[in-house]
DNA sequence: ATACGTTCCGTACCATGGTACGGAGTCAAG
DNA sequence: CTTGACTCCGTACCATGGTACGGAACGTAT
């Protein structure tokens, strides 16, 4: 646990320049200079992988850069405010996303290869 | 049925750039100048709720054009494949975000505000 | 001590999905 | 027959989430 940004980079699977374009976002803090060069330790590490699963859950980087902010900080009510306000747009996006999944299902089914002329696919999504 | 650009967009819920942008990309057709100007019909109506309803199933409109595409075709074997890869993908996204909705449950809840210090958001996520 | 590999830093560029702008043409009402 | 609203079209601009480039400084092995 000391190691320069490429290291660091390496271990979180993203590019040196992705490292400091978080840094330049506030996503991630520049450490002070030790010898010579800048360094990164676990707590980096534990935000870095924080970043890439906050992202795939659908967050943008700015919103990431608040829970992060939250989580810093001691304001428990507005931590549990800005979590229950994701989970419900996160709810929203799941039945979205199974309502599109009915509709590609429907789409396969009608359109099973023994039957002729285009697939309906406007029509499996019930236009 | 027979509008406008303006109507046409205002149909659709979407700006006139945003029908002009589409044109660009290929997933509407401009349709020829009748008395003076372009008219759109209740088929470009459908083709723009697809669009707007597969976009909101998270395809890119690059995604979009080629479903579009196939629709218009009678490949019935590329198009169940496509829609099969497209269920695939969507899958695996649902799943992702099912994981993030329990972090988040899991971040409400740890977070009670009877307890004192900071809640444990990055610790909510397994980190 | 010199060469190689990194780092540091600013700045420029890329794709995606639009949004805005400005000039020219057209259509319909007053 | 002019005014106002709309269309047409090219081009420029915006945010998001990066990626690339190029020069200067530094650290390490030979």
């Amino acid at each position: 646990m000391d190691m320069t940004i490429g290291k660091f980079a390496a271990t979180g699977k993203v590019g040196v320049e992705t490292i400091r374009f978080y840094q330049r976002k506030g996503l991630l803090q520049t450490p002070k200079r030790l010898d010579g060069g800048r360094r990164y330790g676990s707590e980096d590490v534990r935000r870095l992988l924080f970043i890439k699963q906050a992202q795939s859950a659908g967050f943008t980087l700015e919103e990431i850069r608040e829970l992060l902010d939250l989580d810093a900080g001691d304001d428990r009510e507005r931590a549990r405010e800005a979590a229950r306000a994701r989970l419900a747009a996160l709810d929203e996006r799941i039945a979205e996303l199974n309502r599109a999944r009915e509709a590609l299902e429907r789409l396969i089914g009608e359109c099973a290869s023994g039957k002729k002329g285009p697939c309906p696919i406007l029509a499996s999504f019930g236009l």
